[in-house]
DNA sequence: GCGAGTAAGTCAGCATTGTTGACATATTTC
DNA sequence: GAAATATGTCAACAATGCTGACTTACTCGC
């Protein structure tokens, strides 16, 4: 009597197909929306939306990326990118320098204030995650890092990985 | 020696302020774009988009779901849900009975196509999640569920919380 | 039963951010 | 010098958000 109890009780080990992870599917929509949300405020002071966000904060990760890489990174068309980033230049908050070996390449780069509205932004984000570990325990770091690059595509994820550790390596802007 | 060398490799621990995990929030950004993006797929080969999909999935999980709690959910106007919930009620993907208690209400069911679809969407997606998950060590699953109920912004956790569990007690439709 | 409030639907217009297609410019490479 | 490459740009369109204004149907309190 107690063998069909816990099945029940553990629906991820009851016969095939297996039940799916709803509970998790649901999580990621409500996390997401809230993780982004609380950035938008900030953007919308500034006139600029999610778009202009990723570009500002991949400027900042990555100095010296250039158009070809941003967009593989985004994958957004040129025009969706040529749209926003220009917005962003004009504003000041990046720059755009003629690559030294090939001079066809732009090498864009955050000016001061672009980088301080990055900050600004990854200070919010970094906040609500800090909460959130703090919560689940100062331990599931590395078990939500080695989870989140496991949703990444497989032919995408090794590139992903190193743009993450390019990145670091610039070492903390605060 | 030890002290300091250990100290810079553990940032979070520097002085403050402290260093943004910018590895989590570029990991969470690369998750949901390939997360949602695999939806997309199967979501354009019937003509609709992700604000369908929202839809349709929690129709789904929470059969009899109103507007008004839709609305609350989703976090759009009623225009917006009323422009893809349309689609999907003439698609004879969802259905909309008179309320019992209250007849102004709208209850939201799937029908069977419906149902058929969302489980097709809940499959792929939880294939990824199953794979990362696999690969993170199956005893990250409960880590990364607190981690992302902790994103969630704190007046409204307890609500999301309160839905996941409801969702779940319906039981894998599988 | 009547008036106020509530749940939902609709019309019109607009903003953001994605798309395709076509073409232009500057630079490098062979 | 010709072909390939990196980027920019114009035009049009689609999906999905938004605001504002108004309607319809129903419930509730008196």
């Amino acid at each position: 009597m107690s063998a069909p109890a816990l099945q029940r009780l553990d629906p991820v080990r009851s016969t095939s197909p297996v039940a799916a992870p709803y509970d998790l599917i649901e999580l990621i929509f409500f996390a997401y929306r809230d993780f982004v949300g609380e950035a938008d405020l900030v953007l919308a002071t500034y006139g600029f939306g999610r778009a202009h966000h990723r570009v500002l904060h991949f400027v900042d990760r990555l100095p010296g990326l250039t158009i070809a890489e941003l967009l593989d990174i985004l994958r957004i068309t040129k025009q969706s990118l040529n749209r926003v980033l220009r917005d962003l230049v004009d504003g000041g908050f990046i720059e755009q320098r003629a690559g030294v070996a090939d001079r066809r390449r732009r090498l864009l780069v955050t000016t001061r204030s672009g980088e301080a509205l990055a900050r600004e932004l990854a200070r919010v984000q970094s906040a609500r995650i800090a909460q959130a570990l703090s919560e689940a325990g100062e331990d599931t770091r590395s078990a939500v890092a080695r989870f989140l690059a496991g949703m990444v595509g497989e032919s995408d994820r090794a590139h992903v990985l190193e743009l993450v550790a390019r990145g670091r390596i610039n070492g903390p802007h605060l």
